[in-house]
DNA sequence: CTATTTCAAGACCGATTGGTTCATATATCG
DNA sequence: CGATATATGAACCAATCGGTCTTGAAATAG
């Protein structure tokens, strides 16, 4: 093996603050807020940055939202493969990930809405940056869902006639539908039971 | 009876542009813009109207887009009355209304997306009076629902099991998500085969 | 006719937008 | 130490924001 290639360490004043960090400051602000409605002033507060140093490490408005929204999303998908992880029973996987949404869409939460969904509302068809991450993002979503529908079938448990590739683009709108309903922040109770007698008529 | 009480007409020059039409127009801009990136040039430019009629006639920009909204949604409940008209067989009723959104969710339609749902996502929790509406419109539209699933029920073609109220909740989210889906512009082949194994799962 | 009203066009307003630059302080290296 | 790199914060920028106001033409009523 070669030795360590000499990683020389730069010689100024280190980076004093945590990049992600600052991303995900920033991911929290657009996200109440949305795209638009965010200016430059609210992005300083919420990461504590000077207006030299924001730009100096994101470039500029635009890119710093994209930094945001990929990690939304990788927050997404990462708790979508805890929840529906294959080696769990995928009934309950199923719902897990149904809790989420009703815990995500219920009150004072559900009034916070998603950044994915108000990202598609307002840039979807006038960004292409964002459009490509919308796009893969639900197909990975679907994927995933399918494959948690599919595992149920091979076990016997979804009911007649189900089929997991159909179902999983139905429970897809379902669940993005619960986040625009959420909006007017209903009960959990009512969400609660919303999502079972959903999951009532697909599983045996 | 008593007599016509004597309409004195104005004197001047008479309303040389149609209100309703202008609000149409306006509608039409924030739909495929949102609120927020809709700048005064932009509805000047589709009302044809000078800055001053414009403010003349509705007072600001905010005051304008509560008569956009609301317009959209009069337009969205009289369809619904239409395509869930009591008088007619419900299961057709519903089958229409969901092929209503099949069309408004594939393709280039889809990308469009919905006046509504974006309202929602944009605005809904920072503007009362877009809250107000926004929550009755989805009442609104679930009782409508509702009471087609009643009828259904009751005509003996629901499947097993389905109570028609959690239904029509389950329906509207569904409905929603679509809406949020089709910002991806799904070919009409995918988007009619999903809500056709939806409404497959409900009746009978 | 005159009085009245509405129209379009554009000048104008202060505030805010996203973005750049620069001087200065500070921290870490060789 | 001196060289290097990064931080800050304010000054600055042109452009645009929503909104007001004025001007002058046009159209109707009495």
């Amino acid at each position: 093996m070669r030795h360590q290639s000499p990683v020389q360490l730069p010689r100024g004043r280190p980076r004093g603050f945590d990049v992600e960090a600052a991303v995900e400051r920033a991911m929290d602000v657009f996200w109440s807020r949305g795209y638009h409605a965010t200016a430059l002033p609210d992005l300083l507060r919420a990461t504590k940055l000077s207006r030299g140093s924001l730009y100096a490490a994101f470039g500029d408005k635009h890119s710093l939202f994209l930094r945001a929204l990929d990690r939304y999303i990788a927050i997404a998908l990462t708790r979508m493969d805890i929840e529906l992880d294959h080696r769990r029973e995928p009934v309950d996987g199923l719902r897990a990930y149904l809790a989420g949404y009703v815990d995500r869409n219920s009150g004072a939460n559900g009034r916070r809405g998603c950044l994915l969904v108000a990202t598609a509302m307002e840039l979807a068809g006038r960004d292409a940056d964002v459009d490509r991450r919308i796009g893969s993002f639900f197909k990975a979503m679907e994927a995933r869902v399918a494959g948690a529908l599919s595992r149920a079938k091979a076990a016997g448990k979804l009911a007649d006639g189900v089929e997991p590739s159909s179902a999983a683009r139905i429970l897809v709108c379902f669940v993005e539908g619960l986040r625009v309903v959420g909006k007017t922040a209903p009960t959990r109770i009512i969400s609660q039971a919303t999502v079972d007698a959903f999951l009532d008529r697909f599983i045996r």
